[in-house]
DNA sequence: GGACAGTCCGTTCTATATCC
DNA sequence: GGATATAGAACGGACTGTCC
């Protein structure tokens, strides 16, 4: 039997709030619990909240602050809908082995979820962040989440892994699709509060060969820029332009999966070797000393932002737990012992 | 006028640096 | 972890010139 006790670290700031928000907005609206526009009409009440609480977290600068903020503005008001049943925060139950055959149990909630007409699980990710670090180098680590889903999903389902399709919605961004003069068309991921701006040159190529002389072109496109829209662009224009929501795709197969819980029970096993070691706390101390002058220090890292750590060390004052018996979450001595139905049952119920 | 080659230049991708 | 800024490499669309 393991016990997990119940610590509260406080890692909030503004980006947890705004993506918290953002998540059950988008959710709501797929779930269809609200139409488009009761889900823009509830971003901006949610905005105005947040301007009006002089306690509220801020963003770093202005700048960041409007991009952010106009970024996500624009996604409510035009990201796509889904014409299929859609479950939010489906609780979902990965089973792995180690090496050793010991049984790992990993729970987690996807975003979203639904099957399309052709059978296909969709599974989805939503993300406020930049798209910066997800280049095809980071991917992989970014993506080991969702692909432990696809896992508890492939396990509870037997949906083979090519019917499962993992994806991220990156909020902040769409996909511009724009014809070239060939015909051909092409796309191109681009900040949604911007999208237009971006266009702009290739409007330069486009408006003379429809008769408009660069005067009223330039004119023409400095409109469509700071409306971030071609509403006022002959229709000709607009059709060779839209957009859709940006998303981020992330490959799986068996073989993927593989990988991963080798990957992931590796990981465990070493952190099994770290909690078994006698003097766990100066082992700690001596190989990661705190360092209140490191920002990861301070903020990110699980054991110096814990309370136990802060209580232990006077930096706040000691405030009372409660405890939380697991049934064997992370595999015990005996595998027998873990009923996975009674856990499935209480995670699905 | 169509096909092709070469050049220009904008876009995209990626890595890195820096800050909080 | 989040963000932005920047630089360099790679890519490819648009354009131009030449040839037939």
């Amino acid at each position: 039997m393991l016990y997990i006790e119940k610590r509260r670290i406080n890692t909030d700031n503004v980006y947890t709030i705004f993506g918290s928000e953002c998540h059950e907005i988008i959710q709501d609206y797929l779930a269809k619990k609200i139409d488009r526009a009761e889900m823009s009409k509830s971003w901006a009440s949610f905005v105005e909240r947040w301007e009006d609480d002089p306690t509220s977290f801020q963003f770093d600068t202005k700048k960041i602050e409007s991009g952010y903020l106009d970024n996500l503005t624009h996604y409510f008001k035009h990201t796509e809908g889904l014409n299929y049943p859609v479950r939010n925060e489906k609780p979902v139950i990965a089973k792995l082995h180690d090496k050793d055959g010991k049984l790992l149990v990993f729970v987690g909630y996807v975003d979203s979820e639904y099957t399309d007409e052709d059978g296909n699980l969709h599974l989805i990710d939503f993300k406020t962040s930049s798209k910066t670090t997800f280049t095809p180098k980071n991917l992989p680590k970014k993506s080991m989440q969702l692909l432990l889903y696809a896992i508890a999903e492939h396990q509870r389902t037997g949906i083979p892994y090519d019917k499962i399709k993992c994806k991220f919605d990156m909020q902040k961004y769409c996909t511009v699709h724009y014809q070239l003069e060939s015909g051909k068309w092409k796309t191109s991921a681009q900040e949604r509060s911007q999208w237009v701006t971006k266009m702009a040159n290739k409007l330069k190529t486009k408006l003379p060969k429809v008769d408009i002389d660069p005067i009223t072109a330039e004119e023409m496109i400095k409109t469509a820029s700071d409306f971030n829209n071609m509403d006022n662009l002959p229709e000709s224009i607009q059709k060779q332009f839209f957009i859709t929501n940006y998303y981020i795709e992330v490959k799986i197969s068996e073989e993927t999966c593989d990988k991963l819980e080798k990957k992931i029970t590796g990981y465990c096993n070493d952190i099994y070797d770290l909690e078994s070691k006698e003097d766990i706390k100066t082992y700690l101390e001596i190989n990661y000393p705190y360092d209140p002058d490191n920002f990861y220090c301070k903020k990110l890292c699980a054991y110096h932002s814990s309370r136990e750590f802060k209580e232990e060390n006077g930096m706040i004052e000691p405030e009372v737990t409660e405890s939380l018996e697991v049934n064997d979450i992370f595999g015990g001595e005996d595998e027998s012992s873990t009923n996975d139905d009674d856990l499935l049952n209480l995670l699905l119920n």
